[in-house]
DNA sequence: TTGACACGCAACCATTTGGTTGCCTATTAT
DNA sequence: ATAATAGGCAACCAAATGGTTGCGTGTCAA
């Protein structure tokens, strides 16, 4: 969970899944195409996504191909953000209240 | 929204913001309880949170009282995570056929 | 078969990060 | 008044991070 938090937050990376959203199953010149970074970068970034189960690759002749594992980014929003989901009206008016107390 | 993913993707945050939805409004000496880090580290992970929107604090006397903002997560759910849960389960299959074609 | 192309590996570098220690200020309690 | 409590500020440090360059290897096409 821990890699997967960290894997998300690089916005290159969280580009390169956008970009994986987009079309899937891009190989690693593709992937690099347009960006402002080495190839070599890329390949650095793609293998932090890859140790944090949220692409896959594939080995396609001379190409590696990625494709998108949409599990980790899903068991984020069940098992963390929705945590936070509970109270979170009644948190946010304390913290409204709160902020307003200045002149009690 | 960058700032988010930043603050989030460290484990001591994470707890922070955990112990804030257990107990909400809480000192920042009661945060440090039981923590194996210094007052001064605990301070500089929390203003990273508020930082990022992510709590907000009320001084109280000597005290400085931090809340949780939901709102932050709650939008990271919203704008970042449900765009990959469409078309989940299709990238899903997709990957698994792609992974298991070692014998085409 | 011989380039050209797609990628891997390793060393190196600057900056950021997570943490510390030391000291200072403000508020509360005795 | 004075001591204890809650917190702020700044300098410093090691390690992690994000990036580079240089070179080597496997695969495809002319």
């Amino acid at each position: 969970m821990d890699d997967v938090f960290k894997a998300l937050a690089d916005a290159s990376r969280r580009d390169l899944l956008d970009r994986l959203h987009a079309r899937n199953g891009q190989s690693l010149s593709e992937l690099c195409d347009g960006l402002a970074m080495t190839r070599q970068a890329v390949t650095k970034h793609l293998s932090i996504l890859e140790a944090a189960n949220l692409v896959a690759t594939v080995k396609h002749g001379r190409e590696k191909l990625h494709y998108l594992n949409p599990v980790p980014i899903h068991q984020i929003g069940e098992r963390w953000i929705k945590k936070f989901e509970r109270g979170r009206m009644a948190a946010l008016s304390e913290l409204k209240r709160k902020l307003e107390e200045r002149d009690d």
